[in-house]
DNA sequence: TGCATGTATGTCAAATTTGACATACTCTGG
DNA sequence: CCAGAGTATGTCAAATTTGACATACATGCA
């Protein structure tokens, strides 16, 4: 299996190595995950733009180091409403944002 | 008060009228209100220009038609991750969404 | 090596979000 | 006026998401 299709079903909540390995994504999950990893990988790099630690990032937006982690982790268990209220939190607009999602996954 | 600042309020789930009327909302409270006023009204627009009712667009997602109305109506019970999901359910793509975001609000 | 700083991962109770239901409202054509 | 189609709004149990905690892992440095 590709590393992509591995993050994209990590991402969507499967164990791999499970019978998700067979799951087919219909085009909307794809593009759903697509937008979520593009986010997460975005918020890494604004905090590390920032010199900032997780530890500090949690504060900001009051939450915990460990949501910052699964955060960047792009954890199935962490919403994209979070994600964005993160990037808003590092100072992005709308415009960073559209930008991010213009860009290529 | 501005019917653009009762619209803001109102979304963030405040009643209008309440102690909510001397608030003020952050930078990034704005950005994602912001945001999430403009997706449910390009919800709504996708809808119709598909021609569905909102009846129809719930089973496309798998929900229900009072929910479909709360997303256009930017319920504050109503996530970004769900206008999302609705929204590349009619059919978007990740680039419509960018324009969608780059769009004045 | 030990220590400090930063990050990852599992768990869980509390909070939020969800679909569904009931019901009210708003049109438009007959 | 009425009926039907579409939409709005309130409610709620179930599902998901959340912050927080504990703890493991990683890296650099004295």
């Amino acid at each position: 299996m590709k590393a992509e299709k591995r993050k994209k079903l990590k991402a969507a909540g499967w164990v791999v190595g499970s019978a998700g390995d067979f799951l087919e994504l219909t085009p909307q999950e794809e593009q759903y995950i697509e937008l979520k990893l593009l986010l997460s990988e975005s918020l890494r790099k604004e905090r590390l733009r920032h010199g900032l630690s997780q530890e500090e990032l949690a504060s900001l937006i009051k939450s915990s180091q460990s949501r910052v982690a699964k955060m960047e982790a792009n954890d199935p268990s962490v919403s994209i409403d979070l994600l964005l209220k993160a990037l808003f939190a590092t100072g992005a607009t709308r415009e960073d944002l559209a930008d991010i999602i213009a860009s290529a996954a």
